[in-house]
DNA sequence: TCGATATAGTTTCCTAGTCAACCATGGAGG
DNA sequence: CCTCCATGGTTGACTAGGAAACTATATCGA
């Protein structure tokens, strides 16, 4: 038998606990709005557009930390599903520019709410000081690692 | 132009903030740990072996919050790389049983201290007392959406 | 004993995301 | 002009993971 040095608990590291609770809360609300036929990662990109009226894809990225690549691929998904418009720009031909559809438009509030619905149910339970201390932590790592300008503020 | 009713921030949902960061620090792992061949999912299960010797993998999807298809995944690719041996139970044909190899072994704790290196960069900054209640808020929400067994304790 | 059911793992199909290669098009400088 | 490079977007290959169907083995009840 190999020597077995005992290491830092696997449990002590922080973003192990991130990834676990992460996972945990995305997949409650993947639940959620599956039933207005819609994804994750699709609302995150169709509530960006709602504040974010025809937008270029590229800043859209930059905006949400996500590469140029995902955003082609989601809205390729958003378009297919008719909740959003792409728009070609005549000065520069090679831009474009995203916006949501009237179906799109009508679609957000209600998965807002499922969103609103989804925090309550794994954050409420929480102390309001911890919560208020839980997103200044997350804001700054997020923010320290390079999500420049923070979508909607 | 259809009505736009206001809605509650994206950025006020802790969910999206717990989703940004988890993958930063994610991401910065996967780059550390991937000079050592390995990826963050492989990581995870390797840690997982080192402690708990000869485990069937489905507990060990159990333990880690994963299905036991992502396991049977992940343990293919570890297999091929010889970080993991999978060996048969005599009693029951169907189980199995994984355990480091000796290369997996010797693996583990240069793998680790990538872990705690990190750790250290994304939340070293933080007060400590900051750093518990993170450490407790996450623990708390992993734990009540099904994680039973902790992995390591 | 035999059929029904439960359990362990695997496989397939899908979303999600990265990276890197690859078009286009746009803008310099020569 | 024309070339060279920068920029916007797309695509393909890959890891990561869930869900559900599938295979093989176990076990339980009549």
């Amino acid at each position: 038998m190999p020597a077995k040095p005992t290491l830092a608990k696997l449990d002590a590291h922080l973003g192990y606990w991130l990834r676990m609770a992460s996972n945990a809360v995305s997949q409650g609300f993947a639940r959620k709005v599956e039933r207005e036929g819609v994804t994750v990662a699709e609302w995150v990109l169709l509530r960006a557009l709602y504040d974010l009226e025809g937008i270029a894809p590229s800043q859209l990225a930059q905006d949400l930390g996500l590469t140029r690549g995902a955003v082609s691929k989601l809205a390729d998904r958003l378009l297919e599903k008719s909740l959003i418009e792409r728009r070609a720009n005549p000065d520069d031909k090679r831009a474009q520019t995203l916006a949501l559809s009237v179906a799109g438009r009508r679609l957000v509030p209600r998965l807002a709410a499922l969103a609103d619905q989804n925090d309550a149910e794994f954050f409420d339970a929480l102390p309001s000081d911890q919560r208020r201390t839980l997103t200044e932590i997350l804001r700054r790592i997020a923010q320290a690692h390079g999500l420049t300008s923070v979508p909607i503020d």
